[in-house]
DNA sequence: TATGTTTATATGTATGTACATATATTTGAT
DNA sequence: ATCAAATATATGTACATACATATAAACATA
C-alpha cells in the first residue's frame, strides 16, 4: 500500500494525507480494531508535520470514521449505520427487491449549462456543459417519481449510452467510475406546476423531495440527483444501530 | 453579549471559543447573512491564537453550521434543521448541537389503550394501557414538529417524570433502558386538520412524516414514535459509504 | 499480596510564524 | 470610459515547538 505523500503535488498535503488515511483504514487489520500508527511517527514517516496530519485525522474523526483516545491511540470506528448495502441498491434494484414492477414513462438526455447549485457541487463553472438525464418512472398504472440527474464531465458519459441499463452498471463497467459515498437530503414539499404535471397530481399536493449527492472513491463529485416522489407512494426506510 | 474567554478556566480555550461561537451565530444579524468578524481580529479580541480559534470554527464548519469562503469571510449556513442518522442524537441534543434554540409549546402525558399498530409493535393486547407522550416543539417564532410517542409498559415510566429533561437521559439514567436500534420510515403527506392546527399551517399542506421504531439492546421494542414535520423546516440527511 | 508511584506512550491543547491563494476593490494606463 | 494591474482582505496551508493530561504498564513499597 502506498504510504507516501507527494510534496511537489499541488494538492494540499492534508488532503493527500486524508485520502491516504481513507485508504489505509480500509485495511482489514485496522477495521479489525488495531490501532493506527501514532501521530508523531506517522507524521515523520509521511514527512509532514503532526499539525498537518491532525488536520486530516480530524476530518475523519468528525465524520465518525475514526475514534481517538487520549493516551491510547486512534482506531477505526465500528460503523453505526447498518443499512449500507440497502442504501446502495439502485432505484430499479430497490423496487425489484420490494416486488414492484417498474415502468419507464419518459427518458430524456441533454447537454445543458448547469445552474449554480450543480456547478458549485461539481466545482466547475456554469459555462461548461454537463449531461442531464431526466426520467419519469413508476407503476404500470401511473408514474410516481420524477428524477433529474446531472453528471460530472469527468465521468466521460457521451449521452449515447443505453440508459435502459442500470445506471451504475454503465458507470462501473463502461466508465470505471465507482460510486463510494452518497449524501442525501430528504424533505417534504408542495408540488410545483411542472412536477405536478409529470406525476399526474394537482399542484400544491405534497411530494417527497430527495436530493442525492454521489461521490467516487476519491470523494470527487460524480452525480447530482433530484428525485420528486408522489406522496404515499414512497417510504424511505432507515435502520441504524448504536455501536 | 459576552465575548470573552476565561484563560484561568480549566475548560480548554477552543471549547470555550466553540461555545461562544454557537451563541454568537444565533444573533439575528448573523443568521441574516452577515459575515462574522474575520479570524485574525476575532482571535485578537478573544486573546487566543488564530489556530485555536480555527479549531473551534472547524467544528462548526464540519457540522454544516458555518460556511467559509476564501478571501471573503465566514457566515452562518442556511438554517434549515437537519438530522444525521449516524449520530444517534436525541431531538433536543440534535438541535442543541446545531445551536438552534428549541421552544416547547405543548407537552401532554396520558395513559391510553394502544391502537392495533402500536399493540402489534409492542406485542401486547389493545387492552393494556400504554403511556402516550405528545409534544409540540419548534423555534421561538412557531412550532415545526408534532411528536407522538408510545412507550412499552416494560420500560417502567410512570408518567410523573420531568419530560423537560432529554427523554433518553431519563430512560438511560433513571430506568436503565438503553436504545440500541432504530428503524425509521420517512414519507410525505398532506396535513390533516388536527396536525395542521398544531403546526399552524393549512390542512392539505405538505408535511414530512417520520415513523420511528426504537428497540433496546435485546432488540425488544421500547418506543413507537410518530413525527409530523412542517415542510421546509426539516431536512433529513443521510450519509452512507460503500465498504 | 496488595497498593501506591513512577514512567512510557499517545493524544490534547495552545502559540507564533510565514507564506499561498481566492475575491473584491481601487488604481492606473490607454 | 474601459480594461488591466496592483492592492487590500480574508481564509487556506504548513511548520516547529512546548507543555498538559489520560492511560496502561512497570516498578517499588508496605
Amino acid at each position: 500500500m502506498k504510504l507516501r505523500i507527494d510534496h511537489k503535488s499541488h494538492v494540499p498535503l492534508h488532503l493527500q494525507a486524508e485520502e491516504l488515511l481513507r485508504n489505509l483504514i480500509r485495511d482489514p487489520q485496522y477495521t479489525d480494531g488495531k490501532f493506527l500508527p501514532n501521530e508523531v511517527d506517522l507524521a515523520k514517516q509521511l514527512a509532514i508535520s503532526r499539525t498537518t496530519l491532525r488536520q486530516a485525522l480530524n476530518k475523519l474523526v468528525y465524520e465518525g470514521l475514526l475514534i481517538r483516545k487520549k493516551g491510547i491511540g486512534t482506531k477505526v470506528a465500528e460503523s453505526s449505520v447498518s443499512s449500507k448495502s440497502k442504501n446502495w441498491l439502485s432505484f430499479s434494484q430497490e423496487m425489484k427487491a420490494r416486488g414492484i414492477p417498474i415502468k419507464s414513462f419518459e427518458l430524456h438526455v441533454s447537454w445543458v449549462y448547469p445552474d449554480e447549485a450543480v456547478a458549485n457541487f461539481f466545482e466547475i463553472t456554469t459555462q461548461k456543459k454537463v449531461l442531464k438525464l431526466e426520467r419519469l418512472r413508476g407503476r404500470p398504472e401511473g408514474p410516481f417519481v420524477y428524477f433529474v440527474s446531472f453528471f460530472h464531465p469527468r465521468v466521460g458519459l457521451t449521452g449515447e449510452e443505453d440508459f435502459k441499463r442500470p445506471l451504475y452498471e454503465i458507470l462501473e463497467k463502461d466508465y470505471l467510475v465507482i460510486a463510494n459515498l452518497s449524501k442525501e437530503e430528504i424533505s417534504a414539499k408542495a408540488a410545483g406546476k411542472f412536477i405536478a404535471g409529470k406525476l399526474e397530481i394537482e399542484p400544491g399536493n405534497p411530494i417527497l423531495f430527495r436530493k442525492r449527492f454521489v461521490y467516487d472513491q476519491g470523494d470527487r463529485p460524480i452525480e447530482y440527483n433530484l428525485g420528486y416522489y408522489k406522496a404515499d407512494s414512497f417510504v424511505y426506510t432507515i435502520e441504524s444501530r448504536r455501536e
